[in-house]
DNA sequence: CCCTAATATACCAACTCGGTTATATGCCTT
DNA sequence: AAGGCATATAACCGAGTTGGTATATTAGGG
């Protein structure tokens, strides 16, 4: 369960998730579009595999890496317990702002 | 806003988490329901601190540390665009459930 | 069958991390 | 003023990451 944690602290590998969010991508593409090397890459994706954040499809000797959300999910439910916290916050935020409604207006 | 993605990736952060969004701890409670020395607790908060996920209310030569839930309403935000995608899935799980609903009850 | 393309793995340097022990800081109590 | 508490910081260490270069691996095309 702490696997995909740890694969997101990476700033590259949210970068290679948003590219592969969009469509399907070789590991090459990958590598040109971040300005990796090709061994970088093909690394950042073992690790994102191993976390279950990704997919592979292969065609010869291609290797088509997308997204399974699936430890995404997880996340917001790890997540959740959370989001009462800051929508407590953001009610209080609302309250004070109707309260101070009107008063703030002078030049 | 990359903070904390890496605070979040160690599960002692994360356990340290759990236990503040109930209440506020001192570092010493941390250290001592976590099984941490007081050093590796006070420098687990920092980083939390540092990450804005945790604020620190002074009391004489104490320290309440309690939950700042603001940089989780960010991740969640990050969250957002594949929340589509498990959607998705779960979604043509559920069509697939229903397709099959009666068809697997023989013996 | 070689040759090339696409990817994976090995290995190395620089750095970061989580933890420990030792020490400093700040504040309260007596 | 001195001693004790709670916490922070420093110095250090072993382990693990990240990135790079060089090398294996595997599959297809001539």
């Amino acid at each position: 369960m702490s696997l995909p944690f740890t694969a997101l602290a990476d700033p590259t590998r949210r970068r290679i998730l948003d590219l592969l969010r969009r469509r399907p991508h070789l590991v090459g593409e990958v590598a040109g579009e971040l300005g990796l090397s090709q061994p970088a890459a093909s690394k950042h994706l073992r690790v994102l595999r191993e976390a279950g954040l990704v997919r592979v499809r292969r065609e010869a000797q291609r290797r088509w890496y997308g997204i399974d959300p699936a430890p995404l999910a997880e996340l917001d439910a790890w997540l959740s317990p959370y989001r009462r916290m800051w929508q407590e916050s953001l009610d209080a935020l609302e309250r004070h702002l109707d309260e101070g409604r009107g008063t703030e207006e002078e030049p």
